[in-house]
This record gives structure tokens, C-alpha cells and sequence, in this order.
DNA sequence: TGTACATCAGTGAACGCGCGTTCACTGATGTAC
DNA sequence: TGTACATCAGTGAACGCGCGTTCACTGATGTAC
């Protein structure tokens, strides 16, 4: 076998593993030595590969938005109003971040050290999910601006994030599942139809 | 000196010396011998009052808490409309976390190890922030039940939040505060026009 | 008021554990002739 | 094709550090007489 190929092939068994053990108990459960057990190799040649363990986790949390932004296109009803378009971008999220609870805790919990800045590749992978909520917004609100809809976008995400985040928490009293998608849409639409019509008040 | 009253000088000496720690640096920079170092005590005194870290973190929170709830109570504008009402509040929720991140962060960012759970009063501590939201809530949609209203002021709860916590995130793109400001103010009335609609035409 | 004693707050060195990362070594792979 | 050599992926024991918590000890405080 290649040499290239070798060192692929463990760069993946390596992601594999993360992936596994973050999935299974949370991201601070990631341990070098599990990891290396789990890709069958030694501590020692994780670091071949990868420089840290963040830069691991990068790689892991990378696949999860990848996975998420998928999971939302396979979801997109192209006939759908603008405001069961966002009802419908919230549910997915709710559903993904349920389905996978710890994966997607990891892409929020992770901190890269100090100095160390997020690479653009991976912004630019979170800018491609924000599109999602822009396309609807833009049908929603067309006056507004290619700013003001990007910024406009993140804050709807960030909203929605707040939901589904403290909803699924059971630091609070537990919400049922059903209970808390009711919530969503909710809330959802009425920011979309409070919206549109604040949208068509400004322009009128 | 009093016994009891040197222990709860300490109590409070070491709840202070918490609370500036994570002040400064965030949770994660509370140490027990810095702890013991700026309370003026020996690193095993701690353990004399209380059980763990944990329970000195857990006072810390609730005095923010405490603090966030009476910052809240001093913007209340009788007068206001529920719209603006709840703005107001998202606005207070902004201005609070702004002024005080690694307090606030640390109310989120703490958890209990898995057996132990979180202390009825500090449960009620929440609960009484959740009031403020549930008041012009109520003003806003006549129509709904307690738990109903309960339930739909945690999610506004968490909206805001949500939109606060990644505003004021590092990690995406920064947002100037007054950019963050408007647009909360935005989702919150949008939020705020769409359930007074949705509740008009549902009990018309 | 003075003395002897008991209690327990207070001490801080040491324990114990976890864990990321390194590094001297080895052996398989690839290359040159 | 065969041989000698160089490279470097791969190894895992050991390093180094951080840090919460304990515990045998001490001395100040409070009590009994």
C-alpha cells in the first residue's frame, strides 16, 4: 500500500474515531489514548497526522455541519411560503440537534486555545448553512438588503439556536419533544409573519 | 470574634473571591488555591464550608442571578406596551450579559457532575426571572393558560438568549453591540406583533 | 478571675488522578545501483 | 531480480503539568470548674 494512502486511511479511521466517541459520550470524553485503541494505532501517530487534538475535533465537527447542511437540503420544499420555508429550517434543526445531541453540543462547546483562530474552510462551511435561512428571508422581506439579510439571517439561526439549545437541555425541566416543536413553529411563525409585516409597513 | 460569624465571613470571602475570578477570567479559571490564596485561607479551609467547587460556583451563579433579576426589576416601565415590554427585557438581557460575560457565561456553562442536580433555590431563582416575561406576555396574548404562558415565556427566554449568546460569540464573525441591539429589537416585535395576531385570530 | 482541658476551625504538604504531548527507538517501505 | 541503504511512519513509555481533595497536625477559641 501507498504511503499517501496509508496515512489517509488513518487520518479517516481517526476522524472515525472521534467522530464515535463524541457521539457516544460527549466531546470532553475524547481521549488521545481511547482514540488511538479505538484507530488502531499509537498515541503517538495521531500527531503524524494531525498537529492537536483540536485540530481533530475541527475535522469532526467539520463532517457534522457537512452532515447537517445535507440533512436541511434533503429537507427543502421548493413549493413551501417563506414562512413554513424558516418553520420548516427550525424543525430540521431541532430534529438534527436530537438526533445527534452530542455532536452538535460539540460544534458549540468547542474553544479553540487563545491565540488559535477558526480556519476559513470551516467558516466558510457555516456560511453555506446560513444561506438556507437567507433564501426564504430574501422572499419573506424583499426590501431588505444583501447585509441586512445575511445579519438578519445569523440572528433568526441564533434565535432558533436558543431554543432548541435551552429546550433540549435538562438543566431546566425537561420539555417534551413534541411539546418543544410546537414551540418552535410557534414562535417561528410568528416571527416570520411579524416580520413580513414590519417589512411591508417600511416599504409601504 | 463569634465562630460562626468568622465562618460566614469566610463563606463570604470566598464567594467574593469566586465571584472576581470568573469575573475576570471565566469559570474555567477558578482554581481552589488561587480561591484560598485571594480569600486570605488555607486551600483546605475551603472544604470547611463548603462541600466542593461546585457548590461555591452554584453561590456564585445565584448571586448572579440575583443581581440580573434586580438589574431587570429597575428598567420595569409600568407604562410600557407588552411589545415594548418584552423588547425592554431582551434589551436588559443584551446589556447585562455584555456588562458582565464571564458571569453570565458561567450561569450557562456550569454543570453538575451526572448523579447531582441543581438546588430548588436556585430553581426558584430562574423561575422568578421567568416571571418578568410571563407579566407582559399575559398583557399580550389574553387568551392563554398558565402553562401555556409559562411554557411560551421559557421559549422567548431561549430565543433571546440564543441571539445574545452568539451575538456576543467570538467565534462567528463579531457584531457591533448597537448592531446587536437593533437586532434583537427587530425579532423580539416581529416576535411580539406575530403572537398578538396569532392569539387575536385564534380566540376571534 | 485564673487554670486546665476539649473542641474544632484552620493549615498546607502530599495524594491521586487524568491526560495531552514528546521523543528515542524500530521496522516497514521505497529507492538506487 | 537482488542487495544495501535511507527514510520516515509508527511505537508506547515517560514527561510534565494541572488541579481537586484529603488528612495528620496546630493553635486559637470557648467551656468547666
Amino acid at each position: 500500500m501507498d504511503t499517501n494512502e496509508r496515512r489517509e486511511r488513518l487520518r479517516d479511521d481517526l476522524v472515525a474515531a472521534a467522530r464515535g466517541a463524541i457521539e457516544r459520550a460527549g466531546l470532553s470524553s475524547l481521549k488521545a489514548r481511547e482514540l488511538a485503541a479505538e484507530a488502531g494505532c499509537a498515541v503517538g501517530a495521531i500527531y503524524n497526522v494531525f498537529p492537536d487534538l483540536d485540530a481533530l475535533v475541527l475535522a469532526v465537527n467539520a463532517g457534522t455541519l457537512e452532515r447537517f447542511e445535507s440533512f436541511v437540503a434533503g429537507r427543502r420544499e421548493p413549493e413551501a411560503s417563506p414562512e413554513q420555508a424558516l418553520t420548516g429550517l427550525a424543525d430540521a434543526y431541532l430534529d438534527f440537534a436530537a438526533a445527534n445531541p452530542h455532536l452538535w453540543r460539540a460544534l458549540f462547546q468547542h474553544r479553540l486555545p487563545d491565540g488559535k483562530s477558526v480556519p476559513d474552510w470551516y467558516l466558510a462551511a457555516q456560511a453555506r448553512l446560513f444561506a438556507h435561512v437567507e433564501a426564504p428571508l430574501g422572499r419573506l422581506c424583499p426590501g431588505l438588503g444583501a447585509g441586512e439579510r445575511a445579519l438578519l439571517a445569523r440572528t433568526l439561526f441564533s434565535a432558533t439556536h436558543g431554543m432548541v439549545a435551552l429546550g433540549l437541555d435538562e438543566k431546566l425541566v425537561p420539555i417534551p419533544l413534541e411539546t418543544l416543536r410546537a414551540q418552535l413553529a410557534t414562535v417561528v411563525s410568528a416571527m416570520a409573519r411579524g416580520l413580513a409585516q414590519g417589512n411591508a409597513l417600511k416599504h409601504a
